[in-house]
DNA sequence: CAACATATAAACTGTTCAGTTCAGTTTTTT
DNA sequence: AAAAAACTGAACTGAACAGTTTATATGTTG
């Protein structure tokens, strides 16, 4: 009779898991979660949380592909859109730097870098599925907006490498480092300000 | 009869274990350096090292502090001297840029960020002798460049914030994730320029 | 020499934690 | 309802590792 969506769903529990690992590994850190802790908080045991992903590492990997992925996307979207290039511009700094001082996108950041080195796995997907996307969507961006004569680049690749780190702008490294909780809109929005103005001075026409 | 070099070490083996750790630290990381590792390599007993260090923590941190020391008090002899402007900020970006993708800089970048959560006081007394050193130093050369009337900028602090993270540009990233072991001459100095050129546009008279 | 400081090797403690195993229960499919 | 698949709970293994202790040695100094 009904047909119904049967996404041939790997067993029951598969999200349950990821879900609870997301909020212990956000809370605690990569060393600092035990896979008890994430059981426990999943509502799961650890014979099914070890049915799904063969090691912590991988589990791990998978909660910070689905949160990159998650934001690639949006980004997306949205850099598609509209034609005024330093709106365009202004619109993605401001998904970039609330993206990297969130407390989500900051505990990825910091497992990354972290574990990246016994892990070399973990770097490379998470490179892919996150700081990639961004260049790509850039470089794509950037070059369209040559062509049509509303920007002048040379190198358009190092430009969409310099675009992210204006973004950052010293707030990024103090958040992440623990020397202070938050920042205010008024320090984002001057960090945004200045990432574009900057930009524009260079590359504008 | 000879008088000698009694330079009131605090115990003869200091200077070894310290270089034991910057061994294993650099090239295992935090977690993955054990102290028995260390007391091997710096040729040591375990018990010696306790008796200098409290802790594995507090160990590694000498180690990051004389390492943002000696590069602080480097980079300071550099800026102090020379005239024009445009030369000091590409001498600098040259530093920074040489550091941060030395082994050893981004050794201790990984795992200060990898750490800092769960140990706060890493992150903080790496920033104050590591990049708040520079911080300074750049808004003091900045502020008498703009009295001087060579440069023009408004937020000199932003401006101070902006340029080491220009001087990243990608490679950064790519280098600390493991993208790839090293970056050529070229590269390095592509983004130097870069970062000097979209600097001097912005706030240049 | 005597006392003192420094260093050593090695065994030990105590804990943490990833990953396994398995007998038994629940849910889904046929 | 019967068979198959997914899940559970709890105990267990095995290894890593920070930090301590002990009994001993070496060297220095007054």
């Amino acid at each position: 009779m009904n047909a119904p969506a049967t996404v041939t769903k790997q067993g029951r529990k598969w999200d349950q898991v990821l879900e609870g690992a997301r909020t212990v590994f956000m809370r605690d850190g990569f060393e600092g979660a035990s896979v008890d802790d994430i059981v426990r908080e999943a509502g799961v045991s650890k014979a099914t949380l070890y049915s799904y992903f063969p090691d912590k590492r991988l589990l791990f990997l998978e909660v910070a592909k689905s949160e990159c992925n998650a934001q690639s996307e949006a980004a997306i979207q949205q850099i598609e859109g509209s034609g005024d290039v330093r709106e365009v511009l202004s619109t993605a700094a401001g998904r970039m730097v609330r993206f990297f001082m969130s407390d989500v996108g900051m505990q990825v950041f910091r497992i990354v870098v972290g574990e990246s080195q016994r892990f070399p796995e973990i770097g490379r997907e998470f490179y892919a599925s996150g700081p990639l996307m961004v260049r790509q969507m850039l470089v794509g961006f950037l070059s369209r907006a040559v062509d049509e004569g509303k920007l002048k680049i040379d190198d358009v690749e190092l430009a969409a490498d310099q675009f992210p780190e204006l973004c950052k702008a010293g707030l990024h490294m103090q958040l992440v480092l623990g020397l202070r909780d938050s920042a205010s809109e008024e320090e984002i929005d001057r960090v945004i300000e200045g990432a574009v103005d900057m930009f524009m001075s260079q590359y504008g026409v």
